[in-house]
DNA sequence: GTCTATAATTAGATAGAC
DNA sequence: GTCTATCTAATTATAGAC
């Protein structure tokens, strides 16, 4: 999606392959952490396991690194709601309903697992630049255009009491679903360091899906699924 | 509420003051559109309209500065919530439910009128640090637990049909109550730049606040206002 | 494909003239 | 209280050996 790497004469030799991926993970921690800036190209070598001179023969400058870092981003994204539609028996189909409702599991699911997507989303979008254009020309738009359609049809089919203009419920619904883990060192210093084993954590994500599940969809929804607080 | 100024043997003389502000204002722009570590002390002295010199006899280390800076912000976060309050014939009293809807709305409108704060926390909270820790410790820990109590309440007197433990409500609400201002420059690019004036802006967040309301309270606390857009 | 060495900028902090 | 000059360290990017 975006031009990258050596010169292409050749087709990349395998061991290069590999510092890429390792480059491009190392890279989504440090961009996600403190933003584009902030983050410097050394750090990102080194927690690769590499040297700065290496980076720059992968991604001759900065900002091709933290493009190709955000397609990498999205594609995990999109392979982790994917894994998380599968984990359902997805019933999705041409009922706004229960699209909404499979797809708001999926979105929770999605960036609990990985929250550097929303990270760097929210270090980018928080001042104009090229950067935050080309994202949102790149990928969100698209999702923001899907996401707008699945809400008007969830209104016409009066599935729903509440009445808002597609972009402010996209905010609402994105911003209360990410926040959390946009946030996480926050939130655990605010909760005391509990332990959080992998279990509770996927108990707290189902919790949270059903609470966003029933501000959209009201009380009639409600499937007996909602816990409080589980171990 | 954090060591500040000059060596403070005497009184501060009013100019020293002036330029104090001006650099609190500027500092706060800058950190709050690219965070601590990107922000330049240089680039605050010159939008302030001092040298770099003046700035650190002010502020003597870049983290005094991020500290005073975000005293100041959550002193006009805090004037903003005054002012909505006012604004409405704040009905609060030992109703939870009067109480929460009179309290959504001006977080809402304060959050809007007033999103570099938010920026700055989200700018912080992706990693953590010791600033992370200042501003838990000496900011946000006593508004979570002053919400928590009032959520709890709202759920013992059956006002609500959601059932969350407080720290999901906490980063639900105030997730959907921000990101839309904190990202508002990408919400600018998914609305194609429309001009919005202080009038829509003002429809608009009365309407979210009524979504956020609704969602919590149910449709049987409609109260007729719910707008879907208007001019 | 990987590495070292280095150029050119820029950062925060300091010292001292006025 | 304000400013200029400067120090030290860290940044991205480049050139070239292997």
């Amino acid at each position: 999606m975006v031009a990258d790497g050596p010169q292409l004469i050749r087709r990349p030799q395998p061991r290069g392959l590999e510092t890429r991926r390792d480059l491009l993970e190392a890279a989504l921690c440090e961009f996600a952490s403190v933003g584009f800036e902030a983050a410097s190209t050394r750090a990102i070598a080194t927690r690769a396991g590499v040297r700065q001179g290496q980076l720059t023969y992968q991604f001759p400058t900065k900002d091709l690194l933290w493009r190709a870092t955000v397609d990498h981003l999205f594609e995990r994204f999109d392979a982790e709601v994917a894994a998380a539609l599968e984990l359902r028996n997805t019933p999705i189909g041409d009922d706004p309903v229960a699209t909404f409702e499979v797809g708001i599991r999926a979105l929770v699911r999605a960036v609990a697992k990985l929250p550097e997507l929303n990270r760097v989303m929210v270090h980018e979008a928080t001042e104009d630049s090229q950067r935050l254009r080309w994202i949102v020309d790149t990928h969100v738009r698209q999702r923001f255009d899907q996401m707008s359609e699945l809400w008007q049809q969830l209104g016409a089919c009066g599935a729903t009491h509440i009445e808002a203009e597609p972009v402010l419920m996209y905010y609402c619904l994105l911003g209360a679903a990410s926040l959390m883990y946009v946030n996480a060192p926050e939130a655990r210093l605010l909760m005391g360091g509990r332990p959080t084993s992998a279990a509770a954590m996927d108990a707290r994500v189902d919790a949270h899906a059903d609470v966003l599940i029933a501000m959209v969809l009201g009380p009639k929804h409600l499937r007996g699924a909602v816990r409080g607080e589980s171990s």
